[in-house]
DNA sequence: CTTGACTCCGTACCTAGGTACGGAGTGTAT
DNA sequence: ATACACTCCGTACCTAGGTACGGAGTCAAG
């Protein structure tokens, strides 16, 4: 592999570099998730920036988006200085809808840990569990 | 529809009152997530915990899990007393796994705050945003 | 005792997010 | 200059989580 074209990578050298597949580049690139790069004879030559949006997308997809929504992400990201009012709308969207997937898991970390102590210790004598009733109070245990 | 059977419901009845597609409620079966119910002349016949736990499945997968985390989470609810220490550990387990989404999440809504006030305002002289720079310090934005 | 809504079951199909295949071209080391 | 790894592209296939279809049986009302 030579030298010139400072530092730029094939498909398979990005890929292992992202800890991603080479399958999974070219996905990327059918679904717009990553911008086709310009090419030498034929093949694609791919830089560092590349590799970070490639580790960003895997990161929050691991979080429970979408790929559409980490389309979404990028958008901002890739945003210029007319498009700040939009920005600062989308942000804020977001941060709401994140912040209401927390307020939701924190009630159930909560309730599971009040399950354990109620249910899940040698020392209990409860003889029946109740997730299920504890979801139907707002994921709130042991409703004292 | 006879009223004997106190309240018994009809695969239908029970998807409605769920909210669900009576082809989900039969995949939910296949899936093992929902015993299949006993039948009257080759009727499944459902109760009200039916219900509930189909409501407890579409939430919890709404929160970012898949079925497979929902039946474990059906599989604790179901236990008896022999299976406490099981409980207590398979519950601590999932507390550690939803209390790294949280800490994850909470750096993603950390980053997007600081991202939205330093290129989503108007006032912002910046002309490149830096999300993916936010993104790899760990989700803390501006290092300052 | 017929009609219409509902249920049965298996199988096919759908979207999301990839993964694998196969035949042809390319790039580089020896 | 030949081998071998790598790339190209299109298409097919895979899992998860459903959704739809079709022909047959069943229920309850009129």
């Amino acid at each position: 592999m030579k030298k010139t074209d400072k530092e730029l990578m094939t498909i398979g050298t990005l890929a292992k570099a992202a800890g991603v597949g080479v399958e999974t580049v070219r996905f990327y690139h059918r679904k717009g998730l990553l911008e086709m790069p310009f090419r030498t004879s034929g093949f694609r030559k791919y830089s560092e920036s590349d590799v970070r949006i490639i580790k960003f997308v895997k990161r929050v997809q691991e979080l429970g988006f979408s790929l559409k929504d980490v389309q979404a992400l990028l958008d901002l990201a890739l945003c210029s200085r007319e498009t700040r009012p939009f920005i600062a709308k989308t942000c804020h969207e977001k941060i709401e809808q994140i912040e209401r997937k927390i307020a939701d898991l924190n009630r159930m970390v909560g309730m599971l840990h009040e399950f354990s102590l109620a249910c899940g210790s040698e020392a209990s004598n409860a003889s029946e569990c109740r997730l299920l009733d504890c979801f139907e109070n707002n994921w709130e245990c042991c409703e004292k």
